[in-house]
DNA sequence: ATGCATGAGTC
DNA sequence: ACTCATGCATA
């Protein structure tokens, strides 16, 4: 279940990406600051929502969210019928992150403007609940995932908290150490790195 | 809710 | 080859 009604969407198989999170993000432009900060700091940024500002949002949206009776998943494909420009659907992993604050601080400031777009108008219509043709339920190609057993996965946070980023000759030792595909470790690291990225567990934040 | 993966944009 | 935003598949 994803795509909601192929209308915005551009490419057949596949929903448009936010490419590259620019500063000046068309969807993060309706944000400006809308705290009274004594603006005081290097680098001037017109799109700094600060933490706390994020998290509380999160939050009241997530409940808000329930109220509504609204899963996770609807909210991210109801998102495309916003028809705000450039912004598609997005998936349930992606909004859960951003509840969970699981995601970058660029991330979470790039979505908060859309969600709350979509909160404001889920809450206006209320009560004109729209039925939403699910189009297509085609049976496609299953990914498979691999799943890195847990000695394996010990060792690789071994090495990952000796050298976060090993040359891909050190990536292929390791894969041929552990026996596994050397794409399985290059990935595990990437990811493991912008694990560290995530807002909650980011310091300096 | 989260692990592994993809792809666009960069450097 | 990496980062970053994002998602499928699965726990």
């Amino acid at each position: 279940m994803a795509a909601p009604d192929g209308a915005v969407v551009s490419t057949p198989g596949h929903a448009p990406h936010m490419a590259g999170m620019n500063p000046m993000h068309p969807a993060a432009l309706g944000m400006a600051h809308a705290h009274g900060l004594p603006a005081h700091m290097s680098c001037m940024s017109d799109v700094d929502a600060d933490p706390r500002d994020l998290e509380a949002f999160a939050e009241r949206f997530k409940q808000r969210r329930i109220k509504l009776g609204v899963t996770q998943a609807d909210v991210g494909s109801a998102l495309a019928n916003l028809k705000i420009p450039g912004v598609g659907s997005l998936s349930q992993s992606t909004i859960c992150r951003f509840e969970s604050l699981t995601l970058s601080h660029n991330n979470m400031i790039a979505l908060k403007p859309i969600l709350q777009a979509w909160l404001e108008e889920a809450e206006k219509s209320h009560r004109e609940k729209l039925a939403k043709p699910e189009l297509f339920s085609g049976a496609e190609k299953k990914r498979k995932r691999t799943s890195i057993a847990a000695p394996e996965k010990r060792s690789l946070e071994a090495y990952f908290a000796l050298q976060p980023r090993p040359s891909s000759e050190k990536i292929a030792a390791i894969a041929e150490k552990l026996d596994l595909k050397k794409n399985v470790v290059r990935v595990w690291f990437c990811n493991q790195r912008q694990k560290q990225k995530r807002m909650k567990y980011s310091a300096g934040i």
